[in-house]
DNA sequence: AGTGTATATGACTAATTGGTCATTGTAATA
DNA sequence: TATTACAATGACCAATTAGTCATATACACT
């Protein structure tokens, strides 16, 4: 921003607006779906009219992408945190699981809604948007793939193609997150990031190494 | 059955249209998913009129869930199958990594709905519809625990709980499936099956053991 | 062949809901 | 305070579609 005078009551409000919409729709979504949650029942959510929501996302489609958005950003930049500076892949490996387990279990509604949009599974939705929720994800997947071949590099893991190593570890951490939610355990996740790491690793372990 | 006379012309429509619009609902609901695939489309691609459709299955909902029932059966009873017999652990994980990896690779598209649903997490459906998943589900995840479990015992494998790790293993297998998905890979399953089993297996084998 | 019964049809209905827009309200500015 | 420009509202519209039902058709049985 070029100008850094005070907002004017109208900036302020539009913004407050905004925002309410979307955490709104952040939480009618998750609670019900996309389908069944109409912009009435957003708009209601948000204290405002419908036809405000208008006014701020183009459409329904929109504001529910919009919304995902928001909370992957979130996500993607906690992960970033995580693998900064210069550890050992087998302690990023360990930053990733913990971070995501952790994150996942703070947002479970979100993460339902996440579940079932992911990889463009999600059908009747234009594919642009989920073009768009691909490339978002990449950065996670690259980083992570690049923590693998680093331990490949280094000699600590034995040959594999660290993109599907990537893929592999992020499925492993939601299996767990499911189980979680399906049986309703509620059991600190310390011990399931434990299990992760430890088979992930010891499956990727170079005989020998450490 | 305990009359098996010949069946009247009758029975054997009836029989052959419950068929028929099963498999093209299948059809409709892989490609469209469930929003999009009306009845029109599904009738329409039965060769059917929309009002038949009603003389065999209660309503859409009912329709999904059978559509998805009867692939599910065959997966079953694929697992079971290759369960069967005295092995040891080892080829047991084996034989379900490429079972699953193979019928999967066979049925993409049912998949992708699969992956959806799976867990109850794709909402605006009845929760019972989920439950009988769920249950229709538990020998799967049963019987690969029991693999597991015994591996433990044997002391092939190191202590974990068996559940959990059936879970894990499940997802793993997801995981390669969406990156084929995704990626459009056609290469041929084997080396991921492979990739799966080592890291699986390796991960939870016990030091020493083989 | 004739008759009764079960099945098939598809035009129609009712309900839902995304999106619009004329009207009303409110903040900024002179 | 008066004026203007923009924001908010919610009744309304258009489109979609699950499900129905009166009518038509086809089979089974005598």
């Amino acid at each position: 921003m070029a100008e850094d005078r005070l907002l004017t009551k109208r900036e302020v409000v539009t913004e407050f607006r905004r925002r309410e919409i979307l955490r709104s729709a952040q939480e009618v979504f998750a609670r019900e779906g996309f389908q069944e949650a109409t912009m009435d029942k957003i708009a209601q959510n948000a204290g405002v009219s419908k036809g405000t929501i208008y006014l701020y996302f183009k459409n329904k489609t929109d504001l529910f992408f919009q919304a995902i958005d928001e909370r992957l950003n979130e996500f993607i930049s906690l992960i970033r945190k995580s693998l900064e500076g210069d550890h050992p892949p087998l302690k990023k490996i360990w930053n990733v699981v913990s971070t995501q387990m952790e994150f996942f279990e703070d947002h479970k509604a979100f993460f339902k809604v996440c579940l079932n949009i992911r990889g463009g599974l999600y059908l009747e939705h234009p594919q642009e948007y989920f073009e768009r929720l691909k490339e978002k994800y990449q950065p996670y997947f690259n980083e992570i793939s690049q923590v693998i071949e680093q331990g490949c590099e280094q000699g600590t893991f034995c040959q594999v193609e660290p993109m599907k190593a990537a893929y592999l570890l992020a499925e492993m951490i939601n299996s767990l997150i499911l189980y979680r939610i399906i049986h309703e355990t509620t059991n600190p996740v310390t011990q399931d990031e434990k299990l992760i790491y430890r088979v992930f690793l010891k499956g990727l372990l170079k005989k020998g190494a450490e």
